[in-house]
DNA sequence: ATATAATTTCACCACTTGGTGAATTTATGC
DNA sequence: GCATAAATTCACCAAGTGGTGAAATTATAT
């Protein structure tokens, strides 16, 4: 019975500082990402996390504490996955993007539910998390901009991608939540494909510049 | 001083169920697309109503009757304002849509508060209104198809226009609650027109049927 | 006028919320 | 082994939550 605690140096501490604050933000993790953040409170956190609410001051110094570290910890705004290839037009590039991201923001809840937090209820804490995601954003489409090839200068490029980024975000918070938007079920299994050839469809014509070669 | 009772008979009533029951949806819109729907309490309702929250339970039977009246109450789904002229086509049509139901969004703050409780927190009344909002939302678009011309056959029409609306209406509930949007500032006073001509750009391509007469 | 129904207010309930002081238990350095 | 610090638990607080029963007030019909 008690050489359980010999066998398993690693795990079997009862005072562990880094196991508690792994579970809190783990906790905070499946609270946020399952039941959105109402309930995500000082209580309900402690509960899940099993273990004292007292913990989350102590080691975090309040919620904020946890959601901070909730950014650090997790990787929110996409690891640079999206690289550009050497002479891929600008157009198929951000058809690649828009496509990449929608899918990425598909599969991580944590990200949609705290999109969905600042929606309704801005507050400082979401604004720094915010501020680097946008940040991580902007430094990782100015490293593509100078590698890969110009945009088209005769559309307002930048308005237009914010648009159809916009877009796709919008319809995966849908998508998490009420299911369908404007008649759409988002939902449905071929949803995603019609979507992302509308992507393609939109990105291709638009970002068409005179083309020199007209084909097909 | 007790002559003011009978000076203004119609709104000078103790007791009267239909200034309470305005009052309270009032203040329900003023809660609501001010401060958000974490705001919307019954206690917090009845406060700023300056009413007893009795009342909520007594005239609405609850807080979910006051948000289905303020359904019925409020025309939350942009009246009829928009018609299809004549020999309009598709793209024109499409993209004075767009830009008006964003221009409608931007300026309501009731249904942006609406739709932003809807994404962090689905209920069933939350659902219903969304149900009559889709639904006359649908009517609308099929009165138009029967109408004016028909959608070009060769691009998905139905998820494209999903995809722009959701943006606008993303960038209206960030314009709301952020301010900004990849970068963009949304509150800047250029930015609506910028969208307006993102708009405009996308529709123009993407809805451009191999055009039988070239022209600019 | 008076009885009755409609409307409003008051007082209270159990429960949850965020937050804190103090005691208790475990780890750690000497 | 022992003092000290770190980590955890417990007990409690004031304030706020949604909700209800019953009394009090006003309108209305007779």
């Amino acid at each position: 019975m008690q050489d359980a605690k010999k066998t398993s140096p690693r795990k079997a501490r009862s005072y562990d500082a880094a196991q508690s604050m792994q579970r809190i933000t783990d906790a905070a993790v499946r609270l946020l990402s399952q039941r959105g953040f109402t309930a995500l409170g000082v209580n309900a956190l402690a509960t899940e996390a099993g273990v004292d609410k007292q913990m989350i001051y102590y080691h975090f110094g309040g919620l904020d504490g946890v959601i901070r570290a909730l950014g650090a910890q997790t990787q929110l705004w996409l690891g640079a996955a999206l690289q550009a290839e050497p002479g891929e037009p600008y157009k198929r590039l951000v058809q690649r993007l828009l496509t990449e991201y929608a899918k990425a923001l598909r599969s991580n809840p944590l990200l949609l539910g705290l999109l969905a937090w600042e929606l309704a209820q801005p507050s400082e804490v979401l604004a720094e998390l915010n501020e680097v995601r946008s940040a991580a954003m902007h430094a990782w489409t100015a490293q593509l901009r100078a590698v890969s090839v110009a945009p088209p200068v005769e559309v307002d490029a930048p308005a237009i991608n914010a648009l159809l980024l916009a877009g796709l975000q919008h319809l995966a918070l849908c998508e998490r939540s009420v299911g369908s938007f404007a008649g759409m079920d988002l939902r449905a299994s071929e949803t995603s494909a019609r979507l992302a050839r509308a992507v393609a469809c939109i990105t291709d014509r638009t970002y068409a510049t005179a083309t020199p070669a007209q084909q097909g």
